[in-house]
DNA sequence: TCGTAAATGCAAGTGATTATCATTTAGAAA
DNA sequence: TTTCTAAATGATAATCACTTGCATTTACGA
């Protein structure tokens, strides 16, 4: 869907810093921090403040535009495009791509855990560590 | 197991504010930040600043006496006693109160995303998050 | 074109964690 | 037991990611 119309269906003014920040997720499904969307600004020659930029993600975030993805590995906030399905990630360690799973294999576990321990699941975080293909390789 | 023993297996010389830091997680199996211990110290009446904390839950990580757990909905860092099997977590989101589960229902998941996806996985973290049974009672 | 709420940009503020360094201390060696 | 030394502590300052306050600017409906 086109960036304009995304933003206007949230409400939020069409300004320079979101239409970047929406196209940077939407053209690639990437991963990003407040700093790397800095340091695109920056090398367009128009840098914009982190206040903004976070902000804006937050903005983002409350519209259901992006969505906060929580890696233990980091140390610093990511955020990705929202996806319509739920998912896991494949991360690793090696390069920190990180690849998204839309298939779920606790499901089933959830109603388990509500029998045996009484606890009523609402939402789960699952990632997956490891080395992807090119890194495997490049090890062998 | 003994405090004292196990700290002398670490090689980690038997001061005051180590012991007692251990302790917390040995006696009572609980989830504790470096504030949380600060103010163990403080109302026993003989405060322990914190970046003797911070330095000694460091090293307990590296000794392996305790692991830091990733809680999304945590913005500081918690530690738990070392767990000798693999375990995951279920987060009350009313109480904040955190169940230890030893089963694991992820493992044939992982040699299927290594046929699928080309990634091989060395670890993972699941949590799950929700009501615990007290608050269910409670919200009912 | 105007008016106004919303958005931006700048600067200062927070809060958790880390680093520096002088002083103290555990524990091995004499 | 005393001495010695590396390790540990305590106090303070520094960092780093993120947030807030506020004056200025701007998108966009009237």
């Amino acid at each position: 869907m086109n960036i304009d119309v995304l933003l206007e269906k949230t409400g939020l003014k069409k300004t320079y810093p979101r239409k970047i920040i929406l196209g940077l997720f939407e053209d690639r499904d990437q991963f990003l921090s407040a700093d790397d969307i800095a340091k695109v600004f920056q090398e367009a020659g128009h840098p914009v403040p982190l206040s903004t930029i976070y902000r804006i993600l937050d903005q983002f975030v409350e519209k259901h535009l992006v969505s906060e993805v929580h890696i233990e590995t980091a140390q610093v906030k990511l955020y990705e495009r929202a996806h319509a399905h739920h998912a896991h990630h494949l991360i690793c360690t090696e390069c920190e791509k990180i690849i998204h799973v839309e298939s779920c294999p606790v499901h089933d576990y959830e109603s388990d855990l509500e029998d045996t321990h009484g606890f009523k699941v609402t939402h789960h975080t699952l990632n997956f560590y490891g080395l992807c293909e090119a890194c495997q390789k490049a090890h062998a």
